[in-house]
DNA sequence: GTGCCTGCTCACGGG
DNA sequence: GAGCAGGCAC
């Protein structure tokens, strides 16, 4: 112990021995804060005789809390599986799986994400008539969540809406959606939160069960707390107020989901005998992106005061890359990583692509396809907010309880059972009547008036869904779901629901990677049961699905970035309308524009080594092309640390004021890349007011001739997403080698007989009747047929 | 009830 | 540019 206390400076040491009463640690980025609490947590184990029971680290991610289990591990040793690290979602989960009988839910509610909250508020809308192009579901959602964060349920918020109309139409649906939820036995991720808070409030004695075992309480991304996890914690640690908070104000980004920046500027005042610790050594960059990172986040106002350092050199420029247009831009950083992985001995894995939005993503997909190299897109549509990953789940969900109408609506027509809207609404009504959930109505659906033919289709559903709880007592939880899979015929539903047969494809490889999960959750963990897994699934985040080795370049927004690092980081899109965002600048909030800048400040200390930093004059927006101005905080860093200036051409909009700033600096090291021959992707080369002409961007090559991309490598599903818009090419229909009465095989439904061709606009349909799977009709390009000899 | 077409809206970030 | 609701034909 005294060794590892020895590896840290004054101030990480400081922190480590301040035990007692409540601390708050300052620490920038890359200052080694997930040194100081692994090392604190150690500390307190083995130095102070703290039994592990009685200590909790709180994060944001599974990732994070993952990453310190494993460091406090290392550190600790025996005994350290007691401590309970774990996140805020899923802390509080495990409270109320024990306790939220006492709030009138079942202790097996389960939990909405995003999409089902936005079902229930369609429905909500629709029953209470609300016009959803005057006030959309999700205005309403956002008013419910802003709410939630700061504790306000549905009857204080019904209290404070007084005489303000669309407030009052708010509240009408909040109260309604909670209705909905409870009768689900559903709870939303902030109702876990805001319903933790009140139970320890309604019941002391549950709260005195925590407040006994939390001796030391630590929470990470302090700056990230809203109001309502700022209260969870206040009450966890009100015990023996051994509080801990770690964080940055300078990297406060989630303001828009109600995180509450005053919660640590404010905590001296809150805990007025608190201890303020501050790291500002930085471990992980090089001076110049330091200072660069400092010259942006010092044009904010409203923080504490501090600057980073480091004991290593300057290091190189950050490269500043101005182009005409995103696809040129696209291209240079595909073809700048392919060159340093190649040239230079880096892998892959040293790079990371950072943008603001996940839509910027699309075109450097396209970029890195085409050159070969491998990547994988973090964000975007969540793992589990697939269709065809909520479909299996929402099965598991009906058969583990039918308590979930959202559940069993979603899977009462998929596969297509012809039991349409009108039906599930008569059936909805008549539980409504009667009192019923969704699923026990569907039970009497013979008793239901005017619902005919589709009463028997329910019944069949129901037999099934029954049938597989039976099954429940024998069958493992992937067992049971390669019998639904079976039983429902689903690869075959989804094959003619989808749009081409790479997207069949990626379903199916989506479904494989569910399965492997569940085998994986089956044999590490004890009560490997449904619900539990449900659970897990509930709480991830995409961030936690990275691996840690596969040796790939890594796309993400900027807030997905944040804790992590790499050795050269691309920053792209650099234009004012991109980032800041156009919303932010003309909606003139100047609270917005320092959370924007503070993201600029998470994206450049990202980078340990190299940072290039680029942006396109021209750019596809919304549909349209946009020509925008470099954006204000490249403009921020001083000058003398770009390798390029900013040249009048690219800055269009910008006055004259801005604009020279950059221009009476002195030039930097610019490389450019003497083996390459190939022409500038530059029409003009720039030439600044001094007359002189700027060396160009380094060059790269010209459009390469259209051949078919090929996906780099298979990596982790969520590179799909990519393969998808590059996968036409391969899809023609030009020569089909088969006629009426051939034989062919399809890759999937085996050998049978082509039975009819019918020519259309765009595609000619096949019908083919299948030795094993009957007839089907099909389009010849996605099918793939092959004659058989 | 299903499938197709059109026209509209929405385009920031995420547990 | 994409996804979705609503309208329409079958």
């Amino acid at each position: 112990m005294g060794d590892s206390l020895a590896s840290l400076n004054d101030k990480q040491r400081e922190a480590v021995l301040e035990t007692e009463g409540p601390l708050l640690i300052l620490a920038g980025a890359g200052s080694g804060k997930t040194r100081v609490l692994t090392h604190r947590i150690a500390y307190l184990i083995a130095e102070k005789g703290v039994n592990p029971w009685n200590i909790m680290a709180i994060t944001f991610t599974n990732k994070a809390a993952g990453e310190m289990r494993n460091r406090v591990d290392a550190l600790v040793g025996m005994g350290s599986e007691s401590i309970w690290v774990a996140t805020f979602h899923s802390s509080c989960a495990r409270i109320l799986r024990r306790f939220a009988d006492r709030l009138g839910y079942d202790t097996s509610f389960t939990i909405y994400d995003t999409d089902d909250q936005k079902s229930v508020m369609k429905e909500v809308c629709k029953y209470l008539q609300i016009d959803t192009k005057q006030l959309k579901e999700r205005t309403i959602l956002n008013a419910i969540s802003g709410a939630k964060n700061e504790l306000i349920d549905e009857v204080k918020f019904a209290e404070m809406t007084y005489g303000d109309f669309t407030q009052q139409r708010i509240s009408n649906a909040y109260t309604e959606y909670q209705n909905r939820l409870r009768k689900n036995n559903a709870m939303d991720f902030d109702d876990l939160i805001l319903n933790t808070v009140e139970l320890f409030r309604s019941n002391p004695d549950v709260l005195a069960l925590y407040t006994e075992r939390f001796h030391y309480v630590h929470v990470d991304e302090y700056q990230d707390t809203n109001t309502a996890q700022f209260k969870l914690v206040e009450l966890l640690s009100g015990g023996r107020r051994n509080l801990c908070v770690v964080g940055d104000d300078d990297q406060s980004i989630y303001r828009f989901r109600g995180a509450n920046i005053r919660n640590i500027l404010d905590f001296e005042r809150v805990y007025p005998d608190a201890t303020v610790i501050r790291l500002e050594q930085n471990y992980r960059s090089t001076q110049n992106i330091l200072d660069a990172a400092n010259g942006v986040i010092a044009n904010n106002v409203g923080r504490k005061e501090k600057s980073l350092w480091t004991q290593e050199d300057a290091g190189r420029l950050i490269h500043y890359r101005p182009f005409d247009t995103a696809p040129q831009e696209a291209e240079y950083i595909a073809d700048e990583i392919r060159h340093e992985v190649k040239k230079e001995g880096r892998t892959y894995g040293d790079f990371a692509i950072l943008y603001r939005t996940n839509a910027q993503s699309r075109l450097l997909e396209e970029y890195l396809v085409r050159e070969g190299i491998p990547y994988q897109v973090v964000g975007g549509v969540n793992f589990y907010s697939r269709k065809e990953i909520k479909d299996l789940l929402a099965y598991l969900k009906t058969i583990d309880n039918g308590r979930d109408d959202l559940a069993v609506k979603r899977i009462l027509n998929v596969p297509k059972r012809s039991i349409g809207q009108t039906t599930i609404g008569k059936i909805e009504q008549y539980a409504i009547d009667h009192e019923l959930g969704f699923y026990e109505a569907l039970f009497l659906a013979d008793q239901i008036p005017s619902l005919g033919k589709a009463a028997e289709k329910i019944h069949n559903f129901t037999t099934m869904i029954q049938a597989f709880r039976a099954k429940t007592e024998f069958y493992s939880l992937s067992e049971l779901l390669e019998d639904i899979m079976d039983t429902i015929s689903y690869e075959d539903y989804l094959h003619d629901d989808a749009d081409s047969e790479e997207e069949y494809e990626g379903r199916i490889e989506n479904i494989d990677e569910l399965i492997s999960k569940l085998v994986d959750f089956e044999q590490n963990r004890e009560n490997a049961d449904l619900s539990a897994f449900l659970e897990e699934v509930a709480l991830v985040a995409d961030i936690d699905s990275v691996e840690e080795d596969p040796d790939r370049v890594l796309l993400m927004t900027i807030h997905g970035a944040k804790g992590l690092e790499f050795s050269h980081v691309f920053l792209a899109g650099m234009e004012d309308g991109v980032f800041p965002g156009y919303m932010t600048i003309s909606g003139g909030d100047r609270e917005e524009m320092e959370e924007e800048r503070r993201l600029a400040y998470v994206a450049i200390t990202r980078a340990r080594e190299e940072l290039t930093i680029s942006c396109a004059k021209a750019r596809m927006l919304r549909g349209n092309t946009q020509y925008n101005p470099v954006s204000r905080f490249v403009r921020e860093i001083p000058p003398q640390l770009m390798d390029n200036r900013i040249p009048k051409s690219r800055n269009p909009f910008a006055d004259e004021q801005e604009d020279t700033l950059p221009f009476d600096r002195p030039f930097g090291d610019y490389p450019v890349r003497k083996e390459s021959t190939k022409p500038s992707i530059f029409k003009t080369p720039y030439s600044t007011p001094g007359g002189r002409t700027l060396p160009k961007a380094r060059p790269f090559a010209l459009p390469k001739p259209a051949v078919t991309p090929v996906k780099a490598k298979p990596f982790l599903a969520k590179a799909d997403a990519g393969a998808k818009q590059t996968s036409a090419a391969g899809a023609g229909f030009a020569s089909i080698k088969y006629g009426v009465g051939d034989q062919v095989r399809h890759q999937k439904f085996g050998i049978g007989v082509v039975k009819a061709m019918e020519p259309g606009p765009r595609d000619t349909k096949v019908t083919v009747d299948f030795e094993e799977y009957g007839t089907k009709i099909m389009y010849a390009a996605f099918a793939k047929l092959e004659k058989t000899q």
